[in-house]
DNA sequence: TTGTAGGCGTTATCAG
DNA sequence: CTGATAACGCCTACAA
């Protein structure tokens, strides 16, 4: 392997590359950043010497100098829950296919750290933001406007979006669970989950639903804790005394409506015949459990490509956009 | 608000802060990154023109100058898969907490594109990389060795480590499986796995555990494609011919055993009795399915904690290390 | 405790 | 098509 120039800094810059190839650093700038612009064999001679002494340009000296960072940074409550993962990876694959790498950035659950998060984040200067829901601190905000960066807010509605939505109707999926419930025949609901935003609007949706088409909500109840299965148990056995002879159950998370199935069993309850239940996320429990259950499935990849194709558009200078995501009812043996 | 001083770039700068506050930009700077070498009202001062003017230092500039760019890269082959996706938030949170933010940079399911992806990540000039698994190219380790950075190896075991390990070792995990069937008074075994380089491991620590404690072996089958529940009822309905009054059966995932767990019910194959099944992952089939599974658990949180630790002190100076994570069998009703 | 000078490695801009 | 020059915004090193 070649000498490796290092003169003062530890690696190899660009005009190490410049002196080897005979040519000044703007040469070696033009190759990698606009090859049309450069005579073909001089480009050669500048790729050999890139090659030779293994030069890897600095990102960040030149992010400074063009004010591109070619970076966006990914603003989510966290990527371990198989929803935002796969939304993540998903966003993180096609940004990168554009030239662009993805900053993750953690917010925590309830997104509390949404603001100390932003503000280290923007000082990477990212040409792009994508941000979880669309309830924002005004010093959020404000962070972002001065940044003037190009935002996508994603997975929420919104009626004031700062730029770009990426969203689920949540509110319209909990209508259209109530409306589901309703062609089946059924007069009598009840529904819970826990007092996150996109939940308590799920269920709001629901419920509104059941109330306008004469429906009687017999139930609807706020979980003190987050989701979880001990939650949907606790939560039927004091609904149990409520119910009559057919009652429709709207869980807005699995692990609840799993829950639920499970202790509907040990206190003899028939599902779906007595109870009926659906659940929210259409995850592994829904579809492979002991009895299987219906679940509103919502698609994680889609959300992550949307939201990396919104905000490639954006960034090319597109206009803000607005784009709703599907979801889907999957009917299984507990309706 | 203030007049914000955008002079002829869009933001505020250092300087900005600093004739507001009536000091130097090195005080402006030293308030930030060395408080304690600043007089308290000076500071003050500093702080409240930093708020007036919502200042965000440009990160790229100051990682350029200081040759630090406070910013690590976790380089895995995808975060949608729980497991990495687990690892991979709470090794960014234990970062976060230390000042450092994390790059994420996927390289697909066989780690295809790590050459590429770690070329442009570099550009990034991270002070740290965590990489997945010990399998890289001479081109990869000519990079990290260029770099000169601290690099952490996680998932695999290695005896060429490049600098610190955090490693599960999967040959001793299939090699305890045996045990685990042997202790049951097994003696005839099967196994069968994805030809992905962790799972043939197992796969061969299993088989080799076998042969030395005189077991059968019947059947070591590699799969075609990758993991699924199809692969795993496929495999159990070519091994059922061959399988005798009593016969247990590793599968180095748990969808390729819950496929096996459900095929064992259509063929009318006792599961214990005639087949004992353990799966890898201990992932939400195994517990919830319709028949709980023994499955082997490992920790990603834990994978992801040790790794930011261990990259944190390397990044501090420590010495390189290898870190061993732990393993559990998780004896369920299928063995 | 605070300030001054200079450089980090690249690219925009304009000239040839 | 190629090159010279001057930023980009901050921090290291040294000086006061």
């Amino acid at each position: 392997m070649a000498r490796r120039p290092r003169d003062k800094s530890g690696s190899v810059r660009i005009i190490d590359v410049a002196t080897a190839a005979g040519v000044a650093p703007m040469t070696v700038s033009r190759v990698l950043n606009a090859p049309d612009r450069v005579a073909a064999a001089t480009a050669a001679r500048v790729h050999e010497a890139i090659e030779r002494l293994g030069y890897v340009p600095n990102l960040m000296a030149g992010g400074l100098s063009s004010r591109r960072s070619r970076m966006v940074a990914a603003v989510v409550p966290g990527i371990g829950g198989h929803f935002f993962g796969v939304a993540v990876q998903r966003f993180t694959e096609f940004l990168g296919e554009a030239g662009y790498q993805v900053l993750l950035a953690l917010t925590g659950p309830a997104g509390v750290n949404e603001d100390a998060v932003l503000r280290s984040v923007l000082g990477r200067r990212p040409d792009g933001v994508l941000l979880t829901g669309s309830d924002h601190s005004p010093v959020a905000r404000r962070l972002l406007r001065d940044a003037a960066v190009p935002v996508v807010e994603m997975w929420d509605t919104s009626e004031t979006p700062m730029d770009t939505l990426v969203s689920i109707d949540h509110a319209g999926l909990g209508a259209a669970v109530a409306d589901f419930f309703f062609a089946s025949g059924h007069s009598r609901f009840a529904a819970a989950g826990s007092r996150f935003p996109r939940a308590t609007i799920r269920r709001q949706g629901f419920a509104r639903r059941v109330l306008e088409r004469g429906g009687t909500l017999l139930v609807d109840h706020t979980l003190n804790g987050s989701n979880s299965i001990t939650a949907g148990r606790d939560v039927l056995r004091e609904m149990a005394p409520l119910l009559g002879d057919r009652t429709a159950f709207f869980s807005c998370h699995d692990s609840v409506a799993f829950g639920a199935v499970m202790e509907a069993r040990v206190l003899g309850i028939g599902v779906p015949h007595r109870l009926a239940i659906c659940g929210f996320g259409d995850t592994e429990v829904s579809r492979f459990s002991d009895a299987p259950f219906t679940s509103v499935s919502v698609d994680g990849k889609a959300m992550g490509e949307s939201a990396a194709e919104a905000l490639l558009d954006r960034m090319n200078g597109g206009p803000p956009r607005h784009i709703p995501l599907p979801f889907e009812i999957i009917p299984r043996a507990s309706t």
